[in-house]
RNA sequence: GCCGAUGUAGCUCAGGGGUAGAGCGCAUCCUUGGUAAGGAUGAGGUCACGGGUUCAAAUCCCGUCAUUGGCUCCA
């Protein structure tokens, strides 16, 4: 007998041997037809494989992370096992799972694969699955594995092969199809119920864009058919979201040809929007002691030699501006950062001077790709809400608590209330690609660590993913439809003070080099915009949207009212304007309303004569009549 | 940059080897109306750009540019 601990605590017996199912249907038959897989000692195996030892176990269904992961990984297979009955001769790349589903890569020789033939490999992989093959696992000897893919002619799959040990290949077969796989998967494919291919798209054989270009097809599959209808739904309102068409239609932003790909021009919308944002930024960083700055949009090379940004950038990206003198050259600038360095230079610093909190709404310029621009998210000319803090190793912690404390507030007046933290580290063994100090490394560490403990903060630790220059902390949101987004960043850098020289003289009379921390709470304008439309829905909050009201006169006849309404509302403090059309109210009701502008004031003959408005909720219709400074109050306490 | 898709009026899109279509928007006129589209008339297009095939190209072919879904990258 065995001893299974399960995630309360409980300890049961068990015959040795026993699988995770079995263990599963001794608790409950509903439990066993839901378990995908199971965590033995901390590790996903599969739930039809023996335990031989005592162990703990989770038995993982759809709502654990792992089981949907497993869930997934089983469907590319059965995508694979379909493709490769209708399509023989295809041979199969890599086909793991994702975030939202699996992909799988293939090689269909002269075939063209398009949306259209979507339909047909769904109903292959529908069939199929309703045969509740079970998924095999087999241990294979590395030279039975190369001849079994050898004789099928998969020379990605022998690829795969040729760089893993002999004695740990395992295939997996549900019916026919048979892949090289680790595994784990479901016990078998019945559980796979809903199943929708998602899209087509190009993607080289191990990234590599020097090697064959294969066929990738995205699916999702669920275990029931409403979950699928309700992700559809969640694609489509997503869509309905996009920043790019809600960006058109409220005329926030636009592209010019003429001007440029990935140059966002600001429409008079998005321009107040965004000033406003930066207006409320701007306050709050001037509370908490940091100093707005206005440096240059140019630099001279040699400044982004120093940097370092030069390398990085230089030839990669917008190529340096020639004057007319001879030799010399100016970069647009990639980063703010170097100009802030100049100003901390400007003038000889005691330690009694830090930390010193540099703040600039700095635009700069970076050449991305072309394929990489995307509406608002991805773009080659943007403003960072950015600033440089120069502090001594000591002061690192505070720092942090005060800028997450700053981004937290920030991130919730604008409506997002899910976040967390992930925090990125040096590599645990390799310590060699890291310049600054051990020690500085360790204090500023341990500094993050506490100061998001302090802050409260979910947090994840990535080991290795620190830039060599220094940890960083990085903000990520879900938005309103669940979906993730990575905002607001912190990040300690020891190179720049280095490459810039920077010093200050500590009470030892001895010049120091100070710690530099870069940060931006909404990581750039154009991004936070983008984010925040689709996060709201173009119903931005109140505060910040860019109209907050229209007066709409029933006729003509009543816009000198109309007027006298709207000095009031602004002498409030409150901004909107005035449709003037002769349209009838039933139409200026409509347009208001498509342009989700929240508040509509109706004024006729009744409100002239009381002195009221009408008011209507965009969305919600008539909430009733009220005087002008009624409707002042009702309106300041929705702020 | 690479692979796929797309590019027709300001917008959303239909059509398609033989002189270019709709709805919305826009302009003018009529209408002065009470909570999600009042009516009439009209203007708008080198069918992305360049080349080729053809008696004839917006339509077929090639190239370029842009947009878009991916791949690599980052804010």
């Amino acid at each position: 007998m065995i001893h299974i601990t399960f995630p309360d605590g409980t300890v049961r017996q068990y015959p040795k041997g026993t699988t995770a199912l079995e263990i599963a249907a001794s608790i409950s038959e509903g439990l066993a037809r839901n378990v995908l897989a199971a965590k033995v000692n901390g590790k996903v195996i599969d739930a039809t494989r023996p335990i031989e030892e005592d162990a703990t176990l989770q038995l993982l269904t759809w709502k654990d992370k792992e089981g949907k992961a497993t869930f997934w990984h089983s469907s590319a297979h059965l995508m694979a096992a379909a493709i490769e009955q209708l399509y023989p001769g295809a041979k199969f790349g890599i086909g793991p799972d994702i975030e939202n589903g699996f992909y799988y890569d293939i090689d269909l020789g002269d075939t063209v694969l398009s949306s259209k033939d979507f339909e047909k490999i769904e109903q292959k992989m529908k069939e199929l699955a309703k045969k509740k093959d079970a998924y095999v696992r087999k241990e294979v000897s590395k030279a039975d594995a190369i001849a079994y893919f050898r004789e099928k002619g998969d020379e990605y799959k022998l690829e795969l092969i040729d760089e893993l040990q002999d004695g740990e290949i395992t295939f997996y077969q549900t019916g026919d199809f048979v892949d090289l796989c680790r595994g784990p998967h479901l016990p078998d494919t019945s559980k796979i119920k809903a199943v929708k291919l998602l899209s087509v798209a190009g993607a080289y054989w191990r990234g590599d864009e020097t090697r064959k270009q294969m066929t990738r097809v995205y699916g999702i599959t669920f275990p029931k058919a409403s979950e699928l209808k309700a992700y559809l739904h969640m694609l489509e309102e997503a869509q309905k979201r996009d920043h790019r068409k809600l960006g058109a239609e409220l005329e926030l932003f636009m592209f010019s040809d003429k001007v440029g790909q990935g140059l966002p021009i600001w429409l008079p919308n998005g321009t107040a929007l965004r000033t406003r944002l930066e207006d409320f930024l701007k306050a709050e960083q001037i509370k908490r002691g940091y100093q707005p700055v206005i440096t240059p949009h140019l630099g001279k090379k040699d400044l982004y030699v120093t940097s370092g940004h030069y390398e990085k950038y230089g030839k990669d990206s917008f190529q340096p501006i020639h004057t007319p003198h001879e030799g010399e050259e100016y970069l647009l600038k990639p980063m703010n950062c170097p100009h802030h360095c100049e100003i901390y230079r400007h003038r000889p610093k005691s330690y009694k001077d830090l930390p010193i909190r540099i703040a600039e709404f700095g635009t700069v310029y970076r050449y991305e790709q072309s394929g990489e621009l995307h509406g608002l998210t991805r773009v080659r000319g943007f403003t960072q809400d950015d600033a440089h803090i120069f502090c001594t190793p000591d002061q690192v912690k505070d720092e942090f608590l005060n800028v997450l404390d700053l981004t937290k507030y920030v991130l919730q007046k604008m409506g997002f209330e899910d976040f967390t933290a992930q925090i990125s580290l040096r590599d645990k063994e390799d310590r060699s690609k890291y310049i600054g100090s051990e020690e500085n490394w360790e204090k500023a560490e341990q500094a993050i660590m506490d100061a998001v403990k302090e802050a409260g903060l979910d947090a994840v630790v990535e080991y290795g993913e620190a830039a060599f220059y220094g940890p960083k902390l990085d903000f990520m949101v879900k938005d309103a439809i669940g979906r993730s987004w990575q905002l607001g960043t912190i990040q300690v850098d020891y190179n720049l003070p280095e490459r810039f020289q920077l010093e200050y003289i500590g009470p030892d009379n001895q010049p120091h080099r100070p710690v530099m921390i870069h940060r931006a709470p909404f990581g750039s304008m154009e991004r936070f915009v983008a984010v925040l439309t689709e996060h709201c829905g173009g119903h931005f909050p109140l505060w910040l949207t860019p109209q907050q009201y229209a007066i709409l006169p029933i006729s003509d006849k009543y816009s000198d009212y109309a007027e006298a309404v709207q000095q009031q509302l602004a002498a409030a403090g409150i901004r909107g304007n005035i449709d003037r059309r002769a349209e009838t109210i039933g139409r200026k009701i409509r347009d208001t309303e498509v342009k989700k502008i929240p508040f509509m004031l109706i004024v006729g003959e009744k409100e002239k004569q009381a002195g009221t408005v009408a008011v209507r909720r965009q969305g919600e219709g008539d909430i009733g009549t009220m005087p002008v400074a009624g409707f002042i109050d009702y309106f300041k306490k929705l702020l």
